[in-house]
DNA sequence: CCCAGTATCATCCGAATGGATGATAACGTC
DNA sequence: GACGTTATCATCCATTCGGATGATACTGGG
């Protein structure tokens, strides 16, 4: 009978796969927060609850624990590649899921302005040769403006949809939002729809 | 005789003002290339080629030489106040200066991702009312279009031009340039004035 | 009921870092 | 040319942090 569980799975002590999310989950929050460098693992272990030592028993260190966050996130976020939407709602997706995943996102932003290049594993992040591919394609069916390069359209709409995670202070300021709100996300979406309609070729100058 | 110099001010072997920018211009680099957290001090006077004692001689330690620095970046940062060119030139000034003062603003993203919100040190920074009144005022005129908010315009585009530094990799995949050349400034910069320049009430949709 | 395995913890340790202390030598002045 | 000032430096120290070691207790199975 190795189905045979133990009476209760959900709140025995000793739980390998609940500590190592819970790390995970501490982990996030910290690197995102404070960044590789000015995170604390004993402030990891205390916020989930474990003793520090678990972080080089599970992930071997405080490195390993970054690695593996990252390499958890490499996963996730191949999750729009539903080419078919409208230009416009892609770009709204990628705002949506950059106030959603926050931490996430912070995490990689963090990464890219430390700007180490990726000791060669796959193409890295952001978007690539596909994307450029599909927005050509968009180009000549005349969704998005021929005289518009492609790879400098792509670098502006993600460093705008990014906008709530790398510039929270001016979310507030100028919006008087919370950079974490739905409410936010929403509205911003809605105004990046507006821009990214005006790149048609139909609206012309 | 107060105004009578050394014979040699330029090379003497001990000159106060040149060591305080020297320990400056080195800290820029170290604290934009690993953040607050992650500079050393040691790194720091050693690229300033002086002792790392007189950082705490002169600016009180390795935090007081972080505030010198964004202090004195502060005054450097109102150098865009000529309101009478095209929207479009202004977002361009922004994509060049992001470039230009490529170390500043990391230095000034990984502020704003840190996202500690700052003892109020007067209108903190990035766009503000200012800009706000003076995109609304563009509306009116209808260099801008009516149905966008100033404020997520602003947010999106100060983000939009700041990609040179918040995702140099994705520069480097794709477009092929170094996000610190005059080269991609200058096709940068361009683009986004197309872009801008669709954003006007009489490109309509 | 006991045993092997392992998840968890308390404690310790070496390394590195930022800052302090006192010595030193260059500079301007009389 | 001698002296007080101060810019500069070599050295030391306290602290912090990440990781290692060994002890402990919980778990499931025989």
């Amino acid at each position: 009978m190795r189905l045979r569980r133990s009476p209760a799975v959900h709140d025995r002590q000793r739980d390998a796969d609940r500590t190592r999310r819970a790390l995970l989950d501490a982990a996030l929050a910290e690197f995102a927060a404070k960044g590789r460098a000015g995170a604390r693992v004993s402030v990891i272990a205390e916020r989930a609850g474990v003793n520090k030592q678990l972080i080089s028993y599970y992930f071997g260190g405080k490195d390993g624990l970054y690695r593996a966050l990252v390499e958890g996130w490499r996963q996730h976020e191949d999750e729009f590649a539903s080419r078919d939407l409208p230009f416009a709602e892609i770009v709204a997706g990628y705002v949506r899921s950059s106030v959603e995943h926050r931490e996430m996102s912070r995490l990689f932003l963090r990464e890219c302005l430390d700007d180490v290049p990726p000791p060669e594993q796959g193409p890295s992040v952001g978007p690539g040769e596909a994307e450029m591919a599909d927005v050509r394609r968009r180009q000549q069916q005349g969704e998005i403006a021929a005289d518009l390069d492609p790879a400098f359209l792509l670098l502006a709409l993600q460093a705008a949809a990014s906008a709530g995670v790398s510039f929270p202070a001016d979310v507030r300021m100028l919006t008087g939002l919370d950079p974490a709100s739905a409410e936010f996300a929403d509205r911003y979406a809605e105004q990046l729809r507006r821009i990214v309609a005006r790149l048609s070729a139909q609206a012309e100058v």
